[in-house]
DNA sequence: CTGCGACCTCGAGTGGACTTGAGGTCAAGG
DNA sequence: CCTTGACCTCAAGTCCACTCGAGGTCGCAG
């Protein structure tokens, strides 16, 4: 178990949830990387792993493999992540989570409040589109901004 | 303003931020339907913004329009669908609503833990995976099921 | 040493959700 | 009328995130 212990391909994606594929696929967009035997074959690193647990979360609410690469990015080159590293890139994406959040459950609460009404778009409803104000009659729907995408 | 009140396609894509050709590919997919002129053109039921506020809020939180139209095709056939057809749809939604926030935030409270340990896969951490226990060391990212879509 | 399961590369295919473009028609103001 | 912008259809293209298949190699248990 010392720090050169690494795992071939099959393993990481049974342990990651992962295609192999996927793995590659990812290995070419430069979000992984992986060291080769002498007959070519690829060998992970144990903090692969955590690497792939952050892609999969990220990718859960919604950044895509860009946003996740650009996040990657900024961890050091060279040396395993410390958790420092990964605190940063985790408060980074907490104000993501947040604004999530607070767009679902105001989307919840405004369905609730049309359960009332009966309505999806009309003008007093919670999620009835204040920018529609020129025409008059039922406005377009208006959902908070994190949950535009 | 009567119940033939019918408005042509660019008003509606304006007033519901969604392109034109997205009015029509949900036509043809059966999301939206429309009567025409004698010319051909399009004139859509005020109705019809309802409709697009639900397909939006609805792909927003993720579902497909396969599952937008599963949904769709619950409402009565005919008649305008009424506040009750709209809030049981509504209430269809909720449980998903509720379930993806409950995940959100057991995502970001799982990343305060992972602050404090500086984790995003290790055993002990929140968003470590139960199912790993058969390999030493650290495990497979666990995520709630509803954000694992 | 051999067998066979795991691994390799590379190119093409998939599915979802649209967008774009070509080529032509409609409708309403002047 | 006539012009002009909005509209029409249909096929093809795009982007993302992978997945699949063919054809071949590696590496370890027996």
């Amino acid at each position: 178990m010392g720090p050169d212990d690494l795992l071939p391909v099959g393993e990481v994606a049974a342990r990651s949830g992962t295609a192999v594929s996927a793995l590659h696929y990812y290995e070419r967009l430069g979000l992984l990387q992986a060291t080769r035997t002498a007959g070519g074959q690829r060998r992970y690193a144990r903090s692969t792993l955590r690497r792939l647990a952050f892609i999969r979360a990220a990718r859960s609410i919604g950044l895509s493999l860009d946003e996740v690469a650009a996040a990657l990015a900024t961890l050091p080159e060279g040396r395993t992540p410390t958790r420092t590293d990964w605190a940063r890139l985790s408060r980074g994406w907490r104000s993501r989570l947040d604004e999530q959040i607070d767009a679902l459950v105001a989307l919840r609460d405004g369905l609730d409040a049309c359960i009332g009404c009966g309505c999806l778009s009309l003008r007093r409803c919670a999620l009835s589109n204040p920018g529609d104000r020129a025409a008059p009659g039922p406005g377009a729907s208006y959902l908070p901004s994190a949950l535009r995408r």
